[in-house]
DNA sequence: TACAAGTAAGTTTTT
DNA sequence: CTTACTTGTA
């Protein structure tokens, strides 16, 4: 940004039909009315309240367009979306439409523009610009230290293990409560050790404070200290970014949309899109009522609904509308489509689970015989454990797949191992990736490394401080320090860029791993070929470090063949990564009581959460739905027990389904 | 003090 | 299947 921008802002500039003339796109032949309207607004606040499949990442992307065509600069655009991989698709249909200026749009998830800012202009609240983003597992390994550390451990009354109380922590911050509010309300169980668990806390607090470490929730939290206590940095961002979009703005929760009002301060042009019946995160403290209080944070918000929907047929649509119809909160809209088509979703009974999952792997077949392409069908569940059996069986059938949610391999051990070495060397007072690097040398154990950090923290150059231990050490951990303190000395002495500090870092791992990991140690070689393969394109260690633990890559290996290219896989996923996505063709499995809802949701609050995920589920579909459950299923204490279809389909009248029972044929 | 092996209990969704 | 904690051995 080296020009300098003059923003005329007296009033807001109104088109005259005339003035239509000057844009290349024809937007109103493009648009229905409602869009038109929303992609016309330009100053102030704006409300858009779209169902699902109404065309609602059309509507931003046009938007975009039309800003970029009215002569708002690109750059002083910013479009804050639920997952990177959002923001990125967005952008490139938005090129499509206007050039490469569209490019230059900033975007990305709160968190990740939260990184970008501190990185940036972190230092007026004491922020290191090579501070450490920690995620839940790396969370989890600090409280468990703290843990250990107090005593905590070794009580008559046992204390909650470490992911009770991190995610006791983040929940209260992620609903701005006080942990104990927090914890008499939702982890009443807990009300025992609470004044242990208020001194954990605080102790957690400082700990990161002292050693530049930002959990996901710190991120938003600084920010929002930053943007609260520096009207200067506020004024700066506020002035840079004087566009501001965010999608599925029912998943927001009261700090972000806290951010969203200091970063609109001074300009209020804030468009948000969002849907109140596809609000699925309240588990993270999002909030759908954010979006109802959205006309108060911003006065004369102006509001458009769009009701249109463009995606599924009306067969798929009713069932739809009937699901979300029987819940308690009464929504805002209803949908409608003009697309005629004769299809009933289907809703089968499997015997047993293996049934259900030949029942898919077999219907998928046959719809590839039909000329549906793989990437056309998705299989959606609640848990990711779900789909288990029938990966197994796509496996046994040759039929490739990409499964997404749920299990992050980033998060195995042996992932994280390796890059615990190379935080070190971008922040060398990272105590978390530390305690990892130096217990995974032979001989040394919790308690020397516990008493080795503060140390090495201290130390100008980690890689002589190791070494020295090594001088140190008794009980044969001494050849093994002399191989790390060699790594991290070749790690920091060059300049070099990730790909190949990871295959250092390999080197002196791999030896080390397949000690570690005797039983499995091929399959864990191949993920970290996998790894290197994904890191490849990085330049700097700190964009690569701050990309997997904010957007990491989820996508499990098993069933992918390195030729298979998006379209001809099938997409297995869970529902909430499924969210704003669609397919022609879409399964959902396991859609019976006990799993969908789940046993643990039992509050009315989390029942409607349920329903509204059978919402979004059911509305990815386009032309074809699958609700399958078996009748056989199995439970840890009772063994097998008779399944029944999930409460959220049982009253769906008989006329909207129909209705299937799979049978063995001779 | 380090660590392997064994027992017992709790299991969702994501940045 | 993971995590927490105990017991036995070097």
């Amino acid at each position: 940004m080296a020009d300098k921008v003059i923003y005329l802002r007296e009033k807001p500039v109104s088109l005259s039909p005339a003035d239509e003339r000057n844009f290349k796109i024809k937007y109103a032949e493009l648009l229905n009315p409602a869009q038109l309207a929303a992609v016309t607004h330009r100053d102030g606040p704006l409300l858009v309240v779209a169902g699902a499949g109404s065309g609602k990442t059309r509507t931003l992307i046009y938007r975009v367009a039309r800003l970029i065509e009215s002569g708002v600069p690109p750059g002083a655009i910013l479009l804050l979306t639920f997952t990177r991989r959002a923001a990125q698709e967005m952008l490139r249909r938005a090129e499509q439409l206007v050039g490469d200026r569209a490019g230059a749009v900033a975007g990305g998830t709160f968190h990740s523009f939260a990184n970008n800012v501190l990185r940036r202009m972190g230092a007026p609240i004491g922020l290191k610009p090579n501070f450490t983003i920690l995620d839940r597992s790396d969370m989890e390994d600090v409280v468990n230290l703290l843990r250990t550390r107090m005593g905590l451990a070794s009580r008559e009354r046992r204390f909650p293990k470490k992911g009770t109380i991190a995610e006791a922590i983040s929940m209260a911050r992620n609903k701005r409560r006080a942990l104990e509010e927090e914890i008499e309300i939702d982890f009443p169980h807990l009300g025992e050790h609470q004044t242990e668990i208020l001194e954990l806390a605080k102790n957690y607090e400082s700990y990161k404070r002292e050693r530049g470490l930002l959990d996901y929730d710190d991120l938003l939290y600084r920010l929002a200290e930053l943007l609260e206590q520096h009207e200067n940095v506020r004024r700066r961002l506020s002035d840079s970014y004087r566009y501001i979009m965010i999608d599925e703005y029912q998943d927001t929760n009261l700090i972000q949309a806290d951010l969203v009002r200091l970063l609109a301060m001074n300009h209020r042009n804030v468009m948000a899109v969002g849907d109140d019946a596809q609000s699925i995160y309240s588990f993270r403290g999002a909030n759908f009522r954010n979006i109802m209080d959205f006309p108060a944070i911003f006065p004369g918000a102006k509001i458009v609904k769009l009701e249109e929907n463009y995606r599924s047929i009306q067969g798929i649509l009713d069932v739809a509308n009937d699901v979300i119809s029987r819940a308690g909160e009464k929504y805002t809209k209803a949908l409608f489509t003009q697309r005629e088509g004769g299809f009933r979703p289907f809703l089968v009974r499997a015997q047993d689970e293996h049934m259900q999952s030949r029942f898919v792997a077999q219907r998928i077949l046959e719809l590839r015989e039909e000329g549906v392409e793989l990437g056309q069908i998705a299989v959606l569940f609640r848990s990711s454990f779900h789909s288990f059996d029938l990966e197994l069986e796509l496996q046994r059938r040759d039929i490739p797949f990409i499964k997404r949610g749920g299990f992050k391999f980033i998060e195995t051990a042996h992932i994280k191992d390796v890059l615990a070495h190379l935080r070190v060397i971008a922040n060398p007072a990272d105590a978390v990736s530390w305690l990892r690097v130096l217990t995974l040398v032979k001989g040394i154990g919790h308690r020397t490394a516990e008493r080795t950090i503060d140390a090495l923290i201290a130390a100008d150059d980690p890689a002589a401080a190791v070494a020295k231990l090594a001088d140190q050490a008794r009980g044969g951990a001494d050849g093994g320090l002399k191989r790390l303190a060699a790594l991290l000395a070749e790690l920091r002495d060059v300049q070099k860029r990730p790909p190949e500090q990871i295959a250092m870092t390999l080197e002196y791992y791999l030896p080390v791993m397949r000690e570690a990991y005797a039983d499995d140690y091929p399959k864990r070689e191949r993920d970290l070929e996998h790894f290197q393969n994904l890191t490849e394109r990085y330049k700097s260690l700190e964009q690569m470090l701050a990309d997997m633990a904010l957007e990491p890559p989820n996508d499990s290996l098993d069933g992918m063949l390195a030729t298979d290219s998006d379209d001809e896989r099938l997409t297995l996923s869970t529902i909430h990564s499924a969210k704003g996505l669609e397919w022609k063709v879409v399964f959902l499995i396991w859609a019976a009581d006990g799993r969908f809802p789940g046993p643990q949701s039992v509050g009315d609050d989390e029942m409607e959460e349920e329903r509204r995920l059978m919402y979004v589920a059911s509305t990815r579909a386009r032309d074809e739905l699958y609700l399958s459950y078996p009748i056989h299923m199995f439970d840890r204490s009772f063994g097998f027990v008779m399944g029944r279809v999930s409460r959220f389909l049982e009253d769906v009248p008989a006329e909207l389904l129909q209705t299937a029972t799979l049978q063995e044929s001779e």
